[in-house]
RNA sequence: GCCAAGGUGGCAGAAUGGUUAAUGCGACGGACUGCAGAUCCGUUUCCUGGGGGUUCGAUUCCCUCCCUUGGCUCCA
């Protein structure tokens, strides 16, 4: 196992990261809560924490990566009553366009979804110790709340003081509450509204529950990686730490506490509530999942990223088209030749060279996973493969490895260029070969209208021809 | 007001107590081309918010101020 840093939000610095039970790992990231469409800012997250689970595992750890999701909650009430739909049926519809956009984004490290209203039994078991160890309070209408006074470690993860969150603005007025700053843990039911029932009355679970009796289930009273997006970090994964930590008695319920940066877009938080979203299927459908994926991975998962419509986008667009190209190139080699093939052999420093930045990546990216690093080398190893491109044809099988080696790291660990696929030998490629031979013929005789228009015509099915001094070469133009 | 994260070239965005501060986009020039595109090569030496301090040396460490964003019980 590698040694990896990671800088934790808790401590405020990297530290070196030891799972409690190696190789052994358990992560857990917030995930959605159904009751709208995804936006680019969800998708962020989860590309980041899937980078993390892939990186691990590569690095020889087990991870049990596990995403909930919030299928029961005031937004989806609200939202399902607007729509005159039922909330479960909302929720699960658009849970199941977010399974959809991973799967294009190539978001297949999380291998457990485990929905709120699964876990009931957990739910009510964990609101119960709270109740029993004198953390919790039932109220006259029959609604659970937290007392943020008894735990005092509140605070801890986001620096605040209890005293200071007095005069915050949003501070439900609630008279049944002891002080302002308790949340709730179990909400008393609301007539014709979905409820459960529970030793406090019927009702359903309060917004920070979910998680904690989840992870308490599935990952035991303390684990290894917890993440989100930093608009988490308060109120919600300090309401998680003060159930968790006091229902058990264990601590610290979290070894290491990632937050990734949001997504902005005209200087503001992207977000549902003020408007300015660009919705992940409409990148998706415009660009390409491997796009996105590269304009996420291209700055560090911390940083704020300032989303720009119309230029965001597109920059990340050409710079990804170029990183990808030599490793289309080398695929449409080796996939189109038996496995094994003789040729030139690179120069002894090349495929040393070769080796070490393998190496290199993977320190640089078990350093606090800096994907940018990450893809800043593959573009400088891309300029030496540049060299080689003409070339191709005439390297052997273990030469193309070797130049390949780095941008097959990258695929498996950043899970970019998926959708580089191998021309092959299928009847496609014929068909394209009989019109580039047709092609070439009219240029060799002048007859470049007809050349134009065999051209175009591949074009419109979406086929782009490049012409250099080794001949023509064609590609798919990438789907949307 | 309190808490947190930031401020680096035209833009995006890294890194580091020490030779020319990555990489990419864009721009410009060149090669290649019937043309276009793509690609390749080169240029874009005058970019680290202001002010102090520590140091032989600060973009990096410390203090302070300014600005931006997020949070202050809906949020990824």
């Amino acid at each position: 196992m590698r040694r990896v840093t990671i800088y934790d939000t808790l401590s405020r610095e990297s530290r070196l990261f030891v799972p409690r039970f190696p190789p052994r790992v358990g992560m857990f990231v917030c995930g959605l809560t159904p009751y709208d469409e995804a936006h680019i800012g969800h998708a962020r997250v989860a590309v980041v924490f899937d980078v993390v689970a892939r990186a691990l595992a590569r690095w020889g750890y087990r991870v049990f990566y596990v995403q909930n999701v919030t299928n029961i909650d005031d937004k989806i009430l609200g939202r399902a009553g607007e729509l005159g739909l039922d909330p479960f049926a909302l929720a699960a519809r658009h849970f199941g366009e977010w399974r959809e956009a991973m799967e294009r984004l190539g978001v297949r490290s999380v291998q457990y979804y485990p929905h709120a209203t699964d876990y009931l039994p957990e739910i009510l078991e964990q609101v119960g110790q709270l109740v029993d160890r004198g953390f919790a309070y039932r109220t006259d209408d029959g609604s659970v709340y937290y007392e943020v006074a008894k735990f005092p470690g509140y605070g801890k993860l986001s620096g605040q003081k209890v005293e200071a969150l007095r005069p915050g603005a949003r501070l439900e007025i609630d008279r049944n509450k002891h002080a302002p700053e308790d949340f709730v843990l179990w909400k008393a039911a609301t007539p014709g509204e979905p409820s459960w029932e529970s030793p406090w009355g019927p009702g359903r679970p309060g917004w920070h529950i979910e998680d904690t009796a989840i992870t308490a289930r599935l990952l035991g009273p303390r684990y290894d990686l917890h993440g989100g997006g930093l608009d988490l970090k308060f109120p919600h994964h300090e309401a998680e730490i003060a159930q968790a930590e006091a229902a058990t008695g264990l601590a610290p319920l979290v070894n290491f506490w990632m937050h990734a940066g949001l997504v902005s877009m005209g200087g503001e938080k992207m977000s549902k509530s003020l408007g300015n979203v660009y919705s992940l299927t409409q990148a998706l459908d415009e660009f390409g999942p491997m796009v996105l994926r590269f304009y996420y991975l291209n700055a560090h998962y911390r940083s704020p990223l300032e989303f720009t419509r119309g230029e965001s986008l597109e920059a990340a667009r050409e710079a990804y088209a170029r990183l990808s190209l030599p490793y289309r190139r080398l695929r449409s080699q080796w996939d189109q030749e038996a496995p094994e093939r003789v040729g030139e052999e690179l120069p002894e420093e090349l495929a040393s060279a070769s080796a070490d930045l393998v190496d290199r990546l993977d320190e640089t990216l078990a350093d606090d996973f800096q994907t940018r690093e990450v893809i800043a080398q593959l573009f400088v190893w891309g300029h030496r493969v540049a060299e080689w491109l003409p070339k191709l044809d005439r390297l052997s099988s273990g030469a193309l490895a070797t130049l390949a080696a780095p941008y097959r790291w990258v695929e498996e660990t950043l899970g970019l260029f998926e959708e580089v696929e191998a021309s092959g030998s299928s009847d496609l490629a014929a068909a394209v070969g009989v019109a580039i031979e047709a092609r070439t013929r009219a240029r060799t005789r002048g007859d470049f209208a007809e050349a134009d228009r065999i051209r175009d015509a591949l074009r419109s099915a979406r086929i782009e021809l490049e012409d250099d001094t080794t001949g023509t070469r064609w590609e798919r133009t990438a789907s949307k």
